[in-house]
DNA sequence: TTGAAAGCGTTACCAG
DNA sequence: CTGGTAACGCTTTCAA
């Protein structure tokens, strides 16, 4: 079962393919019977043109790549769906790797993206990359990138949240409601969002001269199994914290089942809040104070920069989404 | 920028291209030494294969389609994530595409995917989706297609769970706990997967010899609202039920929340398990009882039965994945 | 208004 | 061992 061509339908008709081509694609010099035979004859046949062959002939694939840390989560399945629909809208197919948060799959989905030759690619880096030379050569090779969700400084257009700020106001509303002692679960010192994060966290505590407790700020691996042990060791401290700042979602399901699984209790206890899905939070008892992340504009301002690129625009533009904080009962007051 | 090709090596080298191809592709007929050099200033130059190019000539893509109700639900995030996983490694790309659930944005999704000429297609079809023709057509085309999650009775390869016995099992469990009053919310009546789980809550209820309230049963759309809507008629009965069997991820949670929202408790005042991901249970006070599905297994076999039929296999195989109910306390016994 | 031919990057086949 | 050429499907340019 082959594919109709436009060689076909001439052959069908006795007339050349290059009538063919400009019939089909409404363009002059081809008399009105005559083209309306070629396109019935293509409709009849159910033509198709042949993508490969237009990709060939003028080397633009009208696709773009995107790659994820993990597709499965809830929050950058969320932005994909975004970009995705962002794309088809616009006319551009998408093609989605994940790269597992690792940074040997990140370069092999690169690679593999650009053998495709995407015309561009939407990125957010794995939580082991430091190294970003993979990203600057795709740069210079003219080949338009934007990150999104995690971005480091290095000339990139990118589109994030304002993760300092946000942690500020967070870590500010967990002193407000009493706290004293707040723990701070982040992903690597590395990734520039956790240490913005981190940072936001450390500059609220100074604001209200609150001494930082180093063994209280736990930065390592993101994965569930990082969170388990880490808040397992911040409530086994001879003065544990009274409130935990998860700065990722996994982090914080994992610190909040944890803190349940020792029988203590939320916000008694221990207060919580993380930067998380929010039907995560809904699902939650008691439901989870959050960072409400905009995922369906970060999605759609990550493809609107990438376009911006893809039409020649080459000037470098970093957006911040404000993220806010929703309250809900894992940190109410104190009684 | 433009990108490297053989012809550009040949010239540098003085050679023809077919040579370059011969040495690049490690073909016999090439001396030693010029092989070296070709090889030598094909990696220092960056060349990459131009797949358009290759496409064309094979009529071969090395891609496959997906066609998805919702990327950014879990339980389908998964079963992606596991697909596109199992085509890589099998030197597949994959366009993962997503219907929204409507049989409309299906239909577009699939033409695109044919347009791209990609060599199989695994679909979920949309809960709106009742004719099938489209996808027939597609078989008729000589395109591999499987079907997972939901299958219709079309002669198409496919891989579901056992969605009549896992029901029954439920429906039993829900009995031996002294249940009598049991609720099930489904989808809409024309999709199959929705109308076995159905079928086998009433052969329970019927070996039971449980009469059948008919006013329990609510089956319609799939969402959010409506899982909103129809708890709260249920609840709202002069005899409400004693227990409820949501067999859908989004039917589950809303009317986990609605039972709480109404301060009723679980499952003191009313008892519900759903077809759910188990993380999600995990976060739940209580934690909800839930079918456990073997996503992972799902898009595996998926993968799989379009691999037989990409390479040749006409057979029909309708895979079925055991699920198996998980307790927690959700459906603890009554008192 | 229509046709012929070249070209995009690659491979296959046949000659030298 | 190497080169030339045709072919994949389509568009573009030039000629008739």
């Amino acid at each position: 079962m082959k594919h109709i061509s436009q060689r076909d339908i001439a052959k069908k008709l006795g007339v050349n393919v290059s009538t063919v081509s400009r019939a089909l694609r409404g363009l002059d010099g081809v008399s009105p019977i005559l083209r309306q035979q070629i396109v019935q004859l293509a409709a009849d046949q159910g033509y198709q043109p042949n993508p490969f062959a237009i990709s060939l002939r003028y080397d633009t694939t009208h696709t773009i790549g995107v790659v994820v840390p993990d597709v499965s989560f809830n929050h950058y399945a969320h932005i994909v769906k975004r970009i995705e629909c962002e794309a088809r809208k616009n006319g551009y197919m998408c093609i989605i790797t994940d790269s597992d948060d690792k940074f040997a799959n990140e370069v092999d989905c690169l690679s593999l993206l650009q053998n495709m030759h995407v015309e561009g690619i939407i990125v957010c880096p794995s939580q082991e990359t430091t190294d970003f030379s993979h990203l600057e050569q795709l740069k210079r090779a003219n080949i338009p990138v934007v990150f999104f969700d995690r971005a480091p400084d290095v000339g990139i257009s990118s589109v994030v949240i304002n993760d300092a700020e946000s942690a500020r106001q967070v870590t500010n509303s967990l002193i407000d409601r009493g706290a004293r002692n707040i723990a701070f679960l982040g992903g690597p010192n590395g990734m520039k969002q956790s240490a913005d994060r981190k940072h936001g966290y450390l500059v609220a505590l100074r604001e209200h001269r609150i001494p930082i407790r180093k063994e209280l700020v736990k930065c390592g691996h993101i994965s569930f199994n990082a969170g388990l042990t880490d808040t397992m060791e911040l409530l086994s401290l001879p003065e544990p914290p009274d409130a935990i700042l998860a700065s990722h979602g996994l982090l914080a399901v994992s610190a909040f089942q944890t803190i349940l699984s020792k029988g203590l209790r939320i916000p008694d206890d221990i207060a919580i809040v993380g930067y998380m899905s929010d039907w995560i939070s809904e699902m939650s008892t008691p439901r989870m104070s959050f960072v409400k992340q905009n995922l369906r504009e970060i999605g759609t301002v990550a493809f609107k920069l990438l376009l911006d690129q893809m039409q020649g625009d080459d000037s470098v533009k970093n957006v911040v989404v404000n993220a806010r904080l929703e309250l809900r009962e894992s940190t109410r007051k104190k009684p």
